[in-house]
DNA sequence: CGAGAAGTTGAGCGGCATCAATTGTAGTGG
DNA sequence: CCACTACAATTGATGCCGCTCAACTTCTCG
């Protein structure tokens, strides 16, 4: 219970929500560990609660009518989902699978819905999380028509690398090589084809699930010209110097 | 003046406004006509408007370091945009160039800012509109991977086609056809052409900027079926029928 | 009526998908 | 512990979709 609420905390929509709020809130989480396969939810069930990752991976996905799956997200620790429902959809918008197991908390929307319409901080902050996020999804359709796969494969490991806190130039893939290409937007053999000309290119190494590279430099100036610059790709190199 | 809060109050933000706020957001708002090719900000620009068209229309978009020109958008009467920057960041994350002569009515983003730490409703309907815009650019993400050109433009007719009230089975483009072809992801040559392969399987017309469509359902099952459905093009052809 | 842009059409090319075969790897049960 | 199996990952061959470059036609507007 205590612990859920310290989940919480973390979580950028509840930042600074009040510990007494919070832990109404938690009142109604429920925890779950789940294994590899299971389905949370399926695109057009009724909508009823967000979600929270406090280990393990999730893919978010739509199924288009010809059959084909389009991988939307992959979500790791820390991340809040569904939660986007809260005023607008009654059924999900997507699917979501647990593709790493772990343990989600569930939480009911309509207790979301009526804490934002009571506590203006925590319907600020939320408005600040998903505009965010707004931007991310603009950033990522203009990576898809600018970038080349080799480039897109660049500049997620140069966000990998931004992520963690270390200063170690080793990069460790969060799940494995099927769905990041399916993350990333391509198929499996272009995305083995795309790395090794991104080994080519850039020099740098690859051991397993492991990268390994000399320098950023190379890395970006391979990746970011096709991006629009300013944002963190464009920035990185420069904060690494300092 | 009046003239502008009857624009802002069709505006979905503002939706549940109560008059005097909705009147002391007008006091501050800026009224200007501009001619086609007016760049409003620039990508970098410190950010301090919002924005919302009264009429033309208004492209977002970006550059990338290499040159090439990234659409985000193309926005109509009644759009608004820059709002998403309200408590995010402190510069424009895209260009804003008019594309069609009109009034745009441009805001400070701090009123709204102050604004939605006041007034709950404002947040909460702010939020929902974000969370609305953010599901669309996912699914426009979508169609990018699973659709062919063609696809996308049966896609954006079905769609437009939805949004116009009369019943007539004619659509007249909102723009030209470059701007179109941009804003959907391809090159004008492409463009021209998946527009012939649409005439041939799915027998609509063409007459300069006019389209027409004798049923919807050849339409929308040569280009729905690439999409994850339940979405409005699945249920357009149904609802028509009623 | 002429200039310049929008739009169309053709030829050629490159990137990514698809299909297929092979190798590598992790998990299972005897 | 090893053999077996299933799936991840790589590599090759081939084809298609959309981009690029270029020429030509149509439209728009001064």
């Amino acid at each position: 219970m205590d612990d859920i609420v310290k989940t919480l905390a973390r979580i950028s929509i509840f930042k600074n929500t009040p510990p007494p709020l919070l832990q109404n809130i938690a009142k109604q989480a429920h925890a779950s560990k789940h294994k590899k396969g299971k389905v949370l939810f399926i695109h057009g069930d009724k909508a009823q609660n967000y979600y929270i990752i406090k280990n393990g991976h999730v893919k978010l996905f739509r199924e288009t009518l010809d059959g084909t799956q389009a991988t939307i997200d992959v979500l790791t620790k820390g991340d809040i989902f569904a939660h986007t429902l809260v005023l607008e959809e009654e059924t999900y918008p997507y699917s979501a699978e647990i593709v790493q197991p772990g343990t989600i908390i569930s939480l009911p929307l309509s207790d979301l819905r009526e804490a934002i319409h009571t506590h203006n901080d925590l319907a600020v902050a939320m408005l600040q999380t998903v505009a965010h996020q707004y931007h991310q999804r603009e950033r990522e359709l203009e990576h898809r028509s600018t970038q080349t796969t080799s480039q897109r494969i660049g500049c997620f490991l140069l966000r990998q690398f931004q992520n963690q806190q270390n200063d170690s130039l080793a990069i460790n893939l969060p799940y494995d090589k099927m769905l990041l290409a399916a993350r990333l937007g391509m198929q499996p053999e272009t995305f083995s084809r795309a790395l090794s000309k991104l080994k080519k290119e850039t020099g740098i190494r690859t051991e397993g699930t492991w990268i390994y590279l000399e320098t950023l430099d190379k890395l970006s100036s391979y990746a970011c010209p096709a991006c629009s610059g300013r944002f963190p790709c464009a920035d990185l190199a420069q904060k690494r110097k300092e």
